[in-house]
DNA sequence: GTTGCAGTCTTAACACTGTCAAGTTAAAGT
DNA sequence: ACTTTAACTTGACAGTGTTAAGACTGCAAC
């Protein structure tokens, strides 16, 4: 068998949490189903994390992370026209959702050590994704305030790609899409709706 | 004291329940601790809820009915002209938000009887007052099914207050706010965001 | 090579939770 | 008046997060 040291313990039960959540929900989480997964004894989890919501903290910045690679891959996607490339990064934003329904509740809600400094960063990174596709459409230079316009299309756009994937995630959707499955509706609807949003608050690109 | 039977324990059980949760989160509810603040033992709640995940369901029910009038009060606020009923009936959404953030989490968890059939009922509602907003701006007669461009509309809409309330919830507003209060930025920010959106997806009054 | 030591994990316990089966009480129906 | 039915209590059980104490390990210093 394995040592009595467990070698990368900490990451062992991040990612126990993680497939934890993914199978069952945020609610279905338990310190001690936890532990038993990393095949370690109920106590041992407190001292890389502290607490439970310490666990529950790191899994949510590791989240935070990915969220910021989906966004930046949505980016690239894009290619150079400003508003396509921020209707990927909205759509990435969605997917991310989906894919990861558990961890992204997870990522949003409260129970997390809110005050601590690696989430906060993490999270501000992903918004900073955002921001950036807004300054470069509306062509303002990093380190320049945001004026009143481009802070609204920000908010929009964040707020667009947010409710829609927490309603898609909630279920609420599933009424509109009817009988065919769920993707496929996000897969015509969220582009239709971006479009909207986009076109309505961001300058085009100039020629 | 009180007799034996409490007499409308039922009702009792949803404020406390309401009360717990409007001063320390979701997160703190407990079945037992409702039951205390009830005057009750811990197995008396079931029979009336079967379960804490019955009780919980009654309280989201509730907050939707909430949900649904300040809607509509929002909607009247708007006068006749569609696009500002639309408006003050999204400010309506993101201040009921506001107003009760443990409730309005609650409402959209998992964690809840999703098959429920009052539950279900009362989040439809809420959704029909949204809906016939849309319907008015886009002059679909009841019973007619929506066009495409009035889906979109619809579901931008939706979106974006459910996403911009999410996320005033969560305090991922607060660094934008800057250091003045939340409510003051909502205030001027929201009703800029709703102006793009609603410009951008519903078609003005006719004169 | 032995010793000390700091970090890692376990064990045992505590207070708390949700849920049940059985029993007790009160009110309503006949 | 007697029975039935609904409302609530009691006591128990399994499971939870957290904590204090102890046991093991590997590394560094001597």
């Amino acid at each position: 068998m394995t040592s009595y040291h467990h070698g990368d313990l900490r990451q062992a039960l991040i990612g126990a949490t993680d497939a934890l959540i993914a199978e069952q929900g945020v609610e279905a989480f338990s310190l001690r189903e936890v532990a038993r997964r990393a095949g370690v004894s109920p106590a041992a989890p407190a001292h890389h994390f502290g607490d439970a919501r310490g666990l529950l903290t790191a899994v949510a910045t590791a989240g935070f992370e990915g969220l910021t690679e989906a966004l930046e891959a949505g980016n690239a996607k894009g290619g150079k026209d400003p508003r396509k490339r921020l209707l990927h990064q909205g759509i990435g934003y969605v997917e991310y959702a989906l894919a990861h329904p558990g961890k992204f509740r997870l990522m949003f809600s409260e129970g997390l050590e809110g005050a601590d400094e690696k989430l906060m960063c993490s999270g501000n990174a992903a918004f900073l994704v955002l921001e950036e596709g807004v300054r470069l459409a509306f062509a303002i230079a990093p380190g320049q305030p945001l004026e009143d316009e481009a802070w609204t299309a920000l908010l929009a756009l964040w707020s667009v790609v947010h409710g829609y994937a927490n309603l898609a995630i909630a279920g609420r959707l599933q009424p509109c899409a009817g009988e065919k499955p769920l993707a496929a509706f996000v897969a015509t609807s969220l582009p239709a709706v971006l479009e909207k949003v986009i076109t309505g608050s961001v300058p085009p690109a100039k020629p």
